[in-house]
DNA sequence: GCTTGACCTGAACGTGCGTTCATATCCATC
DNA sequence: GATGGATATGAACGCACGTTCAGGTCAAGC
């Protein structure tokens, strides 16, 4: 016996990714078995074979995809020619950003240390492109007598660290809207970094 | 065969903990086995449970021990009276604690949710408590009039997301020492939430 | 110097792991 | 309606897991 009626290709690969990022955020990478992920597709571990070659491929596509999109996402967003609105852009981007897809920010940050070498400089350079986005737009209101940057580095990852925490604490239904988070967060942004 | 010289439970309980911390804060807690942390120690893995009911407990232990140690040495840091002090003395304090002991830092944030639900509780408990003492000191420079700070409870969040960074990106013999980024860190504060 | 209990070994238990593969079924195409 | 490739099953592979335990070895107290 084989092949449940209705199963394709085109319907089990992106579900295989979709219970892989639930479980592996949830439970964490090397605590999810192969098994759990094809019960959660409803499908027998073989099967998902089809789809990957190993259960570290799984972890790798997922991150991998999801730094893409948040470099395309960000790229595609409209960039003022102020620094102080760069800045307050990329505040609100990064927060929204983060808080709609909790699972692969999760995995992203927890899950970098069970990557293979190889992959881990990938998905590491790919971070430090959308870090140094930051520290470009921290040096040109530098440069612009905007900002009062000390030291540009430190300060990006500050306000990464900082921004990225939302997502640790911020609960639908909960006191204070996306908007009004992001408002807050920029008001103590622009206070540590503008003039 | 048995008992090797020289083995005595006041060594081994440490060691098997000192291992436990190193080996779950470098592969994390589900990809570490018990008898890597009893190779470790120099022992067979039967041994460990002369020192721990279990695995989980080991975690535990480890996590709760920190947890204690840091409000310790937070009560017993001198308390200056103005609130700008307090802040300042918070910011140091959380710095150079946290690189003091990065392993125990790195389980206390990626390892919760390996915790069974009343041990998570507890040390949930203990991070609100850590927590409260710096909306404490927002709460009061608010009211002093020195600081600006329309949410206490985000800011906290913000601040130790913050503060907590740094051990993701310190390195010792690199380009800033300790104080520097002590310096640098509190002067971000210091502009974000002082008056 | 005998005894006692703490400490450790080494083997074993049942379970679940990631992965492979022969085989069966389905669907699109002709 | 026959065919062939894509897609799935289910059993199996060897291995490692957390934990238990009978038995061996040591050191301290009498």
């Amino acid at each position: 016996m084989a092949r449940t009626q209705g199963s394709h290709s085109a319907q089990t690969g992106p579900r295989i990714r979709a219970a892989a990022l639930r479980l592996f955020a949830k439970h964490g990478y090397a605590a999810v078995s192969m098994r759990q992920i094809a019960a959660e597709v409803g499908v027998q571990a073989g099967a998902l074979y089809n789809y990957t070659p190993d259960k570290q491929a799984l972890l790798f596509d997922l991150l991998r995809g999801h730094m893409d999109e948040l470099l395309r996402a960000w790229q595609n967003e409209p960039a003022p020619a102020a620094p102080d609105q760069r800045l307050e852009a990329f505040v609100r981007f990064h927060i929204r950003f983060n808080l709609a897809r909790p699972e692969a920010i999760f995995i992203s940050y927890m899950e970098l240390r069970n990557l293979d070498p190889e992959n881990f400089a990938v998905i590491e350079s790919l971070r430090k492109r959308y870090e140094g986005a930051l520290t470009g737009i921290l040096r040109d209101g530098q440069a612009a007598g905007r900002f009062t940057v000390p030291d540009p580095a430190l300060a990006t990852y500050a306000l990464i660290a900082m921004l990225t925490g939302v997502n640790t604490w911020y609960r639908d239904k909960g006191r204070l809207t996306v908007d009004q988070v992001c408002d807050i967060y920029w008001d103590m942004t622009r206070r540590m970094i503008a003039i």
